[in-house]
RNA sequence: GCGCGAUUAGCUCAGCUGGAUAGAGCGCUGCCCUCCGGAGGCAGAGGUCGCAGGUUCGAAUCCUGCAUCGCGCGCCA
């Protein structure tokens, strides 16, 4: 619909120019915008106050000259009219509103869908998490995330792969497999102590207790490097199957597991750093070599191999993204923890140094959780080994409740999870309001079934009995979805989906209180049955794009 | 010290990329069950958008400085 009247604007302007009554000759790009109050319109746009210095006129007087051309075609949508410095208003008919209804029904699950990023692939790699303990709550605000922003830009036509990055390369790995055969020999009996820089975590004893269980107690015969190795291997491998079911359980599926040491397996790493040398943006010193990062906005430059020959972590970043691009993504997004937000200038400068755009790396970035019990802050500390599992949460408080959370506010932006308001089933609790008012629909629906009424289909229903105010908002805001969703994917911005559901349900639990759907008119039973079935279609694919269920009864 | 981010109602937060009289939820006050599900609705109180300048027709939004808070600044992972 505001394509049509950006056009329409657009053709106004042209007529000015030919006729001379208008002389910048420049065609702006035409911002429309929902006013706040609706005494202001459908739509507004500032055309005229953007116009008004290149034509050295006052704003309202370049409004008056617009109108007055597009006051000849109005009639057949609307009506328009100057407000205030010189704002247009248009007010559309009410039938132009009422015929998104048809659309709606029409495309069902596909409405609200768009084509903008058709053709281009897209990645979203998120959570990420190192392979060496279970997830925990911050982990599944990222999940969360990831899974909705990639949701979100499949449903605007991208191309979406979703991958999680295994770091099971270097370090951390061999610690695990110490942490695993220090408890193991502490089940045979050792005793020993425990080093600070091991892993803590009950779950690290599990494992240990497991391994012994199913293999007995041959480690202690082979050489300590072979058994780090060995037991780590199995550790390793329980820990990330674990990872993937807490997932799968969170409704996060993934297209794809890629391994960092694979990067090494296959050379990519060397042939990533052989790129930058080649392309003249490393040096050495002090027996490191180091890629030059401030050439491209960096505060200070990096180590890629280390003085004793290693690879650090971020030479195999560096060949990850640059064979993430190898595969055909035009757009990169990763999702980080916001503890990470120092490193984005050097991956930034990583695609850079690599000849491509920076903007094509998006990093989104996940603040912190604030985990509370009623109201009082619960302790956690990774390095303990005490903390909160994602498995537990979605044991505890349920996955839809859950996620919605997660998504109730930008992700940017740190978030109390309070557990106990979590479980609730009470107005304090989101995402019960926007789930009850599909309920409601569908429940509705039951009792109209009971009534003889059939669901009409497009078409099939007289759109004039929707005379109510109450009727043709929600008409308006079931227009409104498809920028929505829009919007929400060119910012990677899932929260947007949220408020608009809130909105949305608000409307509708707002209307339904007013009056009844099913009434003794039977034409009007089934306009309003038509309009609120719209509604639900909305609810519920707004809902499923956040991997939150719409269930029918509660 | 340098960098990044935050600062909006009692609390938790939105604010559509610079628009008109700044919004929502919770909490608080007072109402609404003859009615398709009350996990609902209606009404009300509540604001110096951290502070000070600047940019322009117009600033919560952009720029500069300051204050407070958080995070990040390894040849760690």
């Amino acid at each position: 619909m505001n394509q049509r009247l950006k056009q329409h604007i657009h053709d106004a302007l042209k007529v000015c120019y030919e006729l001379g009554t208008l002389r910048s000759l420049i065609y702006p790009d035409i911002d429309l915008e929902i006013p706040a109050r609706s005494e202001h319109g459908d739509f507004s746009t500032n055309l005229a106050m953007v116009l008004a210095r290149t034509e050295k006129t006052a704003p309202r007087k370049v409004a008056e000259t617009l109108v007055s051309v597009l006051e000849e075609t109005a009639s057949d949508w609307g009506r328009v009219e100057i407000a205030g410095p010189g704002f247009i208003n248009f007010f559309m008919a009410a039938g132009h509103w009422f015929a998104v209804l048809d659309e709606v029904h029409r495309r069902g699950p596909e409405y609200g869908r768009s084509a903008m990023g058709r053709g281009k692939k897209v990645q979203v790699e998120f959570v990420s998490a190192n392979p060496t303990g279970p997830l925990h709550i911050g982990h599944g605000r990222g999940a969360a995330t990831g899974d909705a922003v990639a949701a979100v830009l499949s449903a605007v036509g991208y191309e979406v792969q979703r991958e999680y990055y295994l770091n099971d390369a270097g370090n951390q790995m061999y610690t695990l497999g110490r942490s695993l055969l220090l408890r193991y020999r502490e089940l045979l009996g050792e005793s020993l102590e425990f080093p600070e820089e091991c892993y803590q975590g009950e779950y690290i004893r599990e494992l240990a207790r497991e391994y012994l269980e199913q293999k007995g107690a041959l480690l202690l015969d082979l050489p300590e490097q072979d058994a780090v190795r060995e037991i780590g291997s199995f550790g390793g491998n329980r820990i990330r199957d674990g990872i993937d079911r807490d997932l799968r359980d969170f409704g996060v599926c993934f297209d794809n597991w890629y391994s960092e040491q694979s990067l090494y397996d296959c050379g990519a790493v060397e042939r990533g750093i052989a790129v930058l040398k080649e392309r003249g943006l490393t040096y050495e010193k002090e027996g490191a070599l180091w890629f030059r990062t401030t050439d491209f906005g960096d505060d200070k430059d990096r180590v890629l191999v280390r003085s004793n020959g290693n690879m650090t972590y971020f030479a195999s970043d560096v060949a990850y993204h640059r064979g993430k691009f190898e595969r055909g993504f035009d757009r990169v997004i990763d999702v980080w923890g916001a503890d990470h937000h120092g490193y984005v200038p050097r991956m930034k400068a990583v695609l850079a140094g690599l000849g491509r755009d920076a903007e094509d790396l998006q990093c989104i970035l996940v603040q912190l959780v604030n985990l509370l019990r009623d109201g009082k802050q619960v302790a956690m500390s990774t390095r303990s080994g005490e903390f909160v599992t994602l498995r537990e949460v979605i044991d505890e408080v349920g996955r839809d409740a859950c996620r919605f959370i997660f998504l109730s506010r930008r992700s940017d932006s740190q978030l109390d999870f309070d557990l106990e308001l979590a479980k609730k089933q009470s107005n304090e609790n989101p995402v019960y309001y926007v789930q009850y008012a599909h309920a409601r629909v569908c429940s509705i629906n039951r009792n109209a079934a009971e009534a003889g009424l059939r669901l009409p289909t497009a078409g099939e229903s007289n759109l004039g009995c929707l005379t109510l105010e109450d009727e043709l908002v929600l008409v308006k805001l079931l227009a409104r979805y498809g920028d929505v969703v829009e919007g929400a994917a060119q910012n990677c911005e899932p929260h947007r989906i949220v408020f608009y559901l809130q909105e949305l349900a608000a409307r509708f639990h707002s209307y339904y209180n007013k009056g009844r759907v099913v009434t003794e008119d039977l034409e009007t039973s089934r306009a309003r049955l038509y309009l609120v079935n719209g509604v639900r279609t909305v609810l519920e694919n707004a809902l499923l794009l956040l991997g939150v269920s719409a269930p029918e009864r509660m």
